[in-house]
DNA sequence: GCCAACGTTGGC
DNA sequence: GCCAACGTTGGC
């Protein structure tokens, strides 16, 4: 049902995962998300289908530059159980994960990225997320109508 | 590299 | 269960 489906915000630093990294790869799962409020949307939220902005933070400048799609439902991050990875949590366990992921899957780079500044001083995207003051949520919804204007404003068709 | 924002941890 | 200390994020 298409009136079910939501929109979302995932970042991640280009020198980490970049969005060219993910067409690279195709799908890739959101590992090492470690916020709760992120954790309970990858896990309990995030639908097959949805689309998902694509933010390059901690670069100059920041911005959105594509979209993906999520076509895995939440399931226990991997990375959490492994010693050896940075992501690594000693106190989850197997039986009881404490992360989780979601596979997402390349969808489009814009034209140009939509950066920041720009995104702000734009009155139509008044109230979202990703630009309120202090804001540190690594995976975010994003209401369709702030969605669709971003699509607008990257000059996407689909 | 600085630092504001804010989530988490741990002593009490 | 409070809250200070600490760590991380991420813009600048």
């Amino acid at each position: 049902m298409s009136d079910d489906r939501r929109y979302w915000l995932v970042k991640s630093e280009p020198d980490v995962y970049s969005l060219h990294d993910l067409e690279r790869d195709g799908t890739t799962y959101w590992d090492g998300v470690r916020n709760y409020q992120a954790r309970n949307m990858m896990r309990d939220d995030m639908k097959t289908g949805d689309l998902v902005l694509y933010y390059h933070s901690n670069t100059n400048p920041p911005g959105i530059v594509g979209l993906a799609k999520v076509v895995q439902e939440g399931y226990p991050d991997p990375t959490q159980f492994d010693s050896n990875d940075k992501h690594y949590d000693p106190k989850s366990k197997a039986d009881n994960p404490r992360w989780y992921v979601v596979d997402v899957e390349f969808v489009a780079h814009f034209d140009q990225k939509l950066d920041l500044q720009g995104l702000k001083e734009d009155e139509a995207l008044d109230g979202m997320i990703l630009l309120r003051k202090g804001n540190r949520l690594s995976v975010m919804p994003v209401e369709e109508h702030h969605f669709q204007r971003v699509l607008d404003l990257a000059g996407y068709a689909g």
